[in-house]
DNA sequence: CTGTTAGCGCCTTCAC
DNA sequence: GTGAAGGCGCTAACAG
């Protein structure tokens, strides 16, 4: 008797079965749990009893027929690691308090055939709307007008401006970072960032340059551009070290980056955050927080976005005119001691 | 005009635009698409092409009654970090080659209310069957037995025998380590672990002690358990390397303790793998190909795992007995420079 | 106060 | 080959 014997599993015990074991009809059973106040208290009473006896819960999607609406979006997804969706996914479920929204994720891998059968596949099953995330905040296709739900794009925007985006204002956030550093002191910045290709690391060294301007000052050598690895903020901080000594800040364009640099600091005797301060980018905390010192870095509020992209759908689906392009959220600054000594 | 409009938004197509577009009734094109035998070949042949313009696609859950698969299944996890269940995913997606299962994943957050709350949203979505996957390998509360479709448990197995788990074989995992750090000439071996509720801490120390003592040897000092992070790492290791100078290999119970390790080793002017080897455990990839030297460690296979999850599902579905109680799966050496010197 | 009736949106199965 | 009926599980009107 396994549980994986379909002949055995029971059905799901329906409102008719309550109703049947408290005597009732249907109609009196559901406005006794739904807490009408045309019901008797005794009669309610039974009901309640029934429905706790036989584990009764309400399909969800019957009442979505009635109500027009079932509680549930479906979360479309490339991104493999994981890093961003499933903070966006916690946002989306938190969006109205636990327990309101159903989130279903899908992950397309990237593959556009795949994204259709996931997409086909949720609105079957009738999600009341969709959040499409991509990993890299470049735009990526849009899934088209012919979508009967309303769809929100996040971290990566739409390429169609008629869709509603949002994505982290990475622009802002390297001001963030740089006004702390600049805050706390450091005079000679320099910026290490990843693959040039990425719209994030643009953004970020345009950031970096506008905010460095405002504080009269100017970035210690170029952008040093490669890819988002640790072996790249390995060897790029060996090679900044070798030409600009004097500098006194790293601002990464990842955390991965600055874990690289953080070793080459110690490799080469710098002390960290005395000498120099390093920041990383996103706050991935196993990352962050597991460094020596512990890697101060911008957060890019993922789940706030999530949250965010969950009310706009439901507005939508009020009628509400949520807006469309891209709108850029807010990101925040968590301070560790890579920038700042402790104590 | 934005797309989350609803009122501007398509509604999706259903049997009757195809029947409409074929220029036949709905009932006709029903019988068309299912291949009843009761439909002219010119009349099937214009319904189907019609269906494939309008990219029709059957509403599952309009199907009242009969047991039409769907080819989904709900994915409720508790991994908050992604780590362990999105490859679960990715393997469950793939049990039956692209674009044959739609898997929707739902976080639970390891509580039982949203737990429940995404079971009840999931059955009532017609899934086929459900994989649990918690982010221990210590058993969690069975979903019980009134779930009426096949249910897996994966890399956290059910405490309820009558249930199917599968789960990563964490014993003969840490044999294949040892057995690879001994087969390199190591003998002198130490076990950094993590958190010792933890069942996978126990069976990767039970594990390491059997393959030693069946290659005739000894753990250096006791299997040191603490937290599965790398300051733990650091710490164990500057310990261990002060009490028994001697030893020559490391082996952690996770990637993020192997990383503290090697900058310990590092620090102490320990050359790895040429003085001490290293070896991590889970082959978390940001964390295992980023390190200096690259890391050694295990991989538990999870993609087999998921694959091998849905392909129960669906083989318990078909009627076949896929069995219950705890299933062990073979994991995977990973070897890279932290263990074998390159070149 | 409670039961009856009528759908919600879609598909399948009857009769004709 | 067709139209009409039936059903999924639930709730909202109305009757009684």
């Amino acid at each position: 008797m396994t549980r994986t014997e379909p002949a055995r599993n029971p059905k799901p015990v329906t409102l008719t079965d309550v109703a049947r074991l408290a005597g009732v009809s249907v109609a009196t059973a559901s406005k006794a749990l739904n807490g009408r106040d045309q019901v008797a208290p005794a009669t309610r009473q039974r009901v309640i009893e029934a429905a706790d006896r036989l584990a009764f819960s309400p399909n969800p999607l019957a009442r979505g027929l009635i109500a027009g609406r079932t509680g549930t979006v479906g979360l479309l997804t490339s991104d493999l690691v994981g890093r961003f969706v499933l903070p966006i996914l916690t946002g989306a479920e938190d969006a109205f308090g636990a327990g309101q929204v159903n989130v279903f994720l899908c992950d397309a891998r990237g593959d556009a055939i795949r994204e259709q059968h996931h997409l086909r596949a949720l609105l079957s099953r009738r999600v009341d709307g969709l959040i499409v995330v991509g990993e890299r905040t470049d735009p990526r296709p849009s899934l088209g007008p012919d979508i009967p739900v309303p769809v929100v794009y996040v971290y990566a925007p739409s390429d169609d401006p008629a869709d509603l985006s949002l994505t982290p204002d990475n622009t802002g956030a390297a001001r963030l970072a740089v006004e702390h550093l600049v805050g706390s002191g450091r005079t000679r910045i320099a910026h290490i960032s990843g693959d040039p290709a990425y719209a994030a690391a643009q953004d970020r060294a345009v950031g970096t340059r506008e905010a460095l301007a405002a504080a009269g000052l100017e970035l210690v050598g170029d952008v040093m551009f490669s890819d988002w690895t640790e072996h790249w903020g390995r060897d790029a901080a060996a090679l900044l070290l070798e030409h600009h000594p004097d500098v006194d800040a790293i601002l990464c364009g990842s955390d991965q980056i600055a874990r690289g640099v953080l070793d080459t600091a110690r490799d080469l005797g710098r002390r960290v955050p005395e000498d120099i301060a390093v920041m990383g980018f996103d706050n991935w905390e196993v990352l962050t927080t597991n460094s020596r010192p512990q890697l101060t870095s911008i957060d890019a509020n993922l789940q706030h976005l999530g949250r965010t992209a969950a009310q706009r759908v439901f507005a939508a689906l009020d009628g509400v005119d949520v807006g469309h392009g891209i709108q850029y959220l807010p990101t925040r600054l968590v301070i560790r001691g890579s920038t700042i000594a402790r104590r």
